[in-house]
DNA sequence: TGTATATTTTAATAATTGTTCATATATCTA
DNA sequence: TAGATATATGAACAATTATTAAAATATACA
């Protein structure tokens, strides 16, 4: 509950309260440039959803194209197709065509790190 | 478009295509087991959230309470107190109590490898 | 024991997000 | 160039999730 004072028309309200000034202080010198932790919620939404982590999984195995990663994931294409567009925004996959095949894969090594310390994260 | 074919009641609907076959068994066949997948999608959504990761990336410099949190975040602390739960069920941080206040921190160094490993990725 | 503080919990509303459906685009083949 | 295949896109609905508000614990202190 917050603290409350008596106070008239005129007094300035202040909830908030203050218990470790230094270290609230800290935390708002060392915060993250808004830049990069909307970067990072991106990514990290953009795996934190079944579809899209399965998705990612399965193209750490080698690239796919939308209909087989709908058959595997029983979904519909254009399901399927609006995931991978999500996480092409983010560069988390990219794509080549061969015809009017488009294949996926994860865009780089570094996508694939990622996966796997979260796994090894989750299986200890 | 799903191809269709000539039928009649008693045919077997079947609208997915397999354009390669080999791919999608070696997919379901390497499928991460459910609960992995679960609590790894988990883990990914509950950093997928500015407010949650705010709160990692500030206990990763020492533990605060729930009213530093909040007046960090400039939200009400039960606010703070639902996501810090959520982190909590998951081992992301855990808490220790000093008389009326509780400290939260993160729960070990595999959750700080996490959030590092993530922003090194988005900075480069 | 009673009151104040620190935090949690429950329920409800508000905001966000995934999927579907219909339509559009892009490539191939006849 | 027409028709078929493969995928993408926009809009709408359904499901999920964050935040708020109010009430409930849990500890400290007088």
């Amino acid at each position: 509950m917050p603290r409350t004072f008596t106070e008239n028309e005129n007094t300035e309200r202040c909830f908030i309260r203050r218990i470790h000034r230094d270290r609230i202080e800290t935390a708002e010198k060392n915060a993250l440039p808004k830049r990069d932790l909307n970067r990072l919620v991106r990514i990290y939404k953009a795996l934190g959803d079944g579809t899209r982590l399965k998705i990612a999984f399965a193209l750490a195995e080698g690239e796919m194209c939308v209909c087989d990663l709908a058959a595997y994931l029983k979904l519909s294409e254009s399901a399927v197709s609006h995931q991978l567009r999500l996480l092409r925004d983010l560069n988390l996959v990219k794509n080549r065509r061969d015809g009017q095949i488009l294949y996926y894969a994860l865009d780089d090594d570094h996508v694939f790190d990622f996966l796997r310390i979260g796994l090894e994260h989750v299986r200890e």
